[in-house]
DNA sequence: ACTCTGACTATTGGATCCAAGAGTCAGAGT
DNA sequence: ACTCTGACTCTTGGATCCAATAGTCAGAGT
C-alpha cells in the first residue's frame, strides 16, 4: 500500500483573484526594493502597467495596507512604509519570541518526511545563495523556516509570523547584498536543522533565537550606519 | 508652567474614508453575534442598508479578511469565519506570550499618569459591567489592557495584540453573558493594576499570564460543551 | 426512477464614469 | 517684494454598468 497522500488531492489550479496578484506582484517589488520607503504609488499607473482598471490595484492596496507595507491617507493614496530601526529590533524580538514558540511545540511532532523536506529546502537555498538569486533566496528562507513550523499545528500563530516576516524580509535583502549574512544564516539553518534531527530542543531553540536576534542586530546596526553618513 | 500637552495637538477630526467606517461597523456587528460563524455576507444587501454602493463595502471586506475575521473565496462571496476551540486557545496562549512582554517592558516606563488613566478606564468597566453593556465593555476591557501596553513603546507588537484581541472578543462576549466570568475579570484587573502601582513586575505578569489563559481555558470549556450538547 | 444536461438566477469581479479633495501656480492687491 | 486668493490639474473616492461564474432547478433521455 503506497503511503502517498494523493487520494483525493485534485489538481490545484490557481483560483487567485486579480487584486490577490497584483498584492503579491506590489508585495515583491517592494521587497525588492523597487518601490523605496516614502515613494507614491499612483493607482492610475499601476492599472496600466497592469493592463486592467483602477479597481484591482485599490483592493491590493487594501491588503497591502492591513499587512504593513504601505499607509494610505484618505484623497492622498498610497506610500510605501517607512521602518524606522528601532521597529525594526522590535520586530526581530517578536520573530524571536513567537518562531522559538512554534520550533519548541514542533520538535516533538517532527517525522522524517518533515526533516527531509527542510533539508530539500536548505539545498535550493544553498543553490539560491550560489546564484546570487536574492529574490529567491527570500521565499526559501521562509519556506525553510515555515518547514520546521509546521509540525507545531498553530496555524495563527504560523500566519502571524509570516506576516512579520514578510515586513523585515525587505531589510534582509538589501542587508544580504552587502554583508556576510548569507553564509552566516546559511551556516546556522544547517546547525538548526541538525538540532531538530537530534530532537535536541534546548540547542534548537538557542541557536534558532540566536539566529534571528543577531540577524536583526546586524541589520538595525548597517541600517543606523546608513542614515548617519555624515 | 502648565505641563498640559495640548500645544499643537489641533482638533483631531475624523477623516476616515467609507470602507473604514463600514469596516469598523461589520466587525463590531460579528462581534456581536449579529452576523455568526458560517453566515454569508452580501455585498449588495450591505450597500442598501448603509445607503451606498457594493465598492465600500468590498474594500471593506478586504480590511475584515486581512483581520482574519471572514474568508473569501472567488466568485463565491464573503462567509463570517469560524474558530475551532483550539485556534482559540491557541490565541489566549499568544495574547498571554505577548502581553506579558508588553507589560515586562512597560512597567519600568510606567508614569502616574498612565496608572491613573488605566484607574479610569477601570472604573468605566465597572459601570459598564454594572449597566451589562457588553459591546461598552469589549471596547473597555481592550482600553485597559492597552493602557497597561503603551509605556512599553512597542508600536508592533501593540498592533498585533490588537488584531489578536479583536479576533476572540467575539467569543469572549458570548461567554461573558453565561458565567461569572465577568466578575472575575474585574477582581483580576483590579489586581494586576496594584501590582503595577507598585512596580512589581513578577506578580504583574504573573496576574496577567494567569489572566489571559484562564479566560482562554474557560472559553474552550464552554465551547466544547456547547459543541457536544448530545 | 435516476441521472445528466442546459438554461436561469443570484451574486460577485472588473471597467468606466463622475464627483470631490489636495496640491500648485499665477496674478492681483497691499 | 510679499502674501493671499482662486482657478486649474492631478489623483483618489464612490456609483453605476457590464461580464463572468457558481448554484439551482426543471426537463429529457436512458
Amino acid at each position: 500500500m503506497k503511503s502517498e497522500t494523493h487520494l483525493k488531492k485534485a489538481h490545484r489550479i490557481k483560483r487567485q483573484s486579480l487584486p490577490e496578484i497584483l498584492a503579491e506582484s506590489l508585495r515583491e517589488r517592494i521587497l525588492n526594493g523597487e518601490f523605496k520607503p516614502g515613494e507614491a504609488l499612483i493607482q492610475e499607473a499601476l492599472a496600466e502597467e497592469y493592463e486592467c482598471s483602477r479597481m484591482p490595484v485599490r483592493e491590493a492596496f487594501r491588503q497591502l495596507e492591513a499587512a504593513g507595507l504601505i499607509v494610505t491617507k484618505v484623497h492622498k493614496g498610497a506610500v510605501v512604509a517607512a521602518m524606522p530601526a528601532e521597529q525594526a529590533m522590535e520586530l526581530f524580538e517578536l520573530r524571536a519570541t513567537l518562531e522559538c514558540i512554534l520550533l519548541e511545540h514542533a520538535i516533538p511532532n517532527m517525522t522524517s518526511e518533515d526533516l527531509d523536506g527542510a533539508a530539500r529546502v536548505l539545498g535550493e537555498l544553498d543553490k539560491a545563495y550560489l546564484e546570487r538569486d536574492i529574490n529567491g533566496w527570500g521565499a526559501l528562507n521562509w519556506e525553510f523556516h515555515r518547514k520546521l513550523y509546521l509540525p507545531a499545528k498553530r496555524t495563527q500563530t504560523l500566519s502571524i509570523v509570516h506576516g512579520i516576516n514578510l515586513q523585515v524580509e525587505r531589510y534582509i535583502r538589501l542587508e544580504l547584498l552587502i554583508s556576510k549574512t548569507f553564509e552566516k544564516a546559511q551556516r546556522e539553518h544547517s546547525a538548526l536543522l541538525k538540532a531538530c534531527r537530534d530532537r535536541d530542543s534546548e540547542t534548537a531553540l538557542k541557536l534558532l533565537n540566536q539566529h534571528i536576534l543577531e540577524a536583526g542586530e546586524s541589520l538595525v546596526q548597517s541600517l543606523e550606519e546608513k542614515s548617519k553618513p555624515s
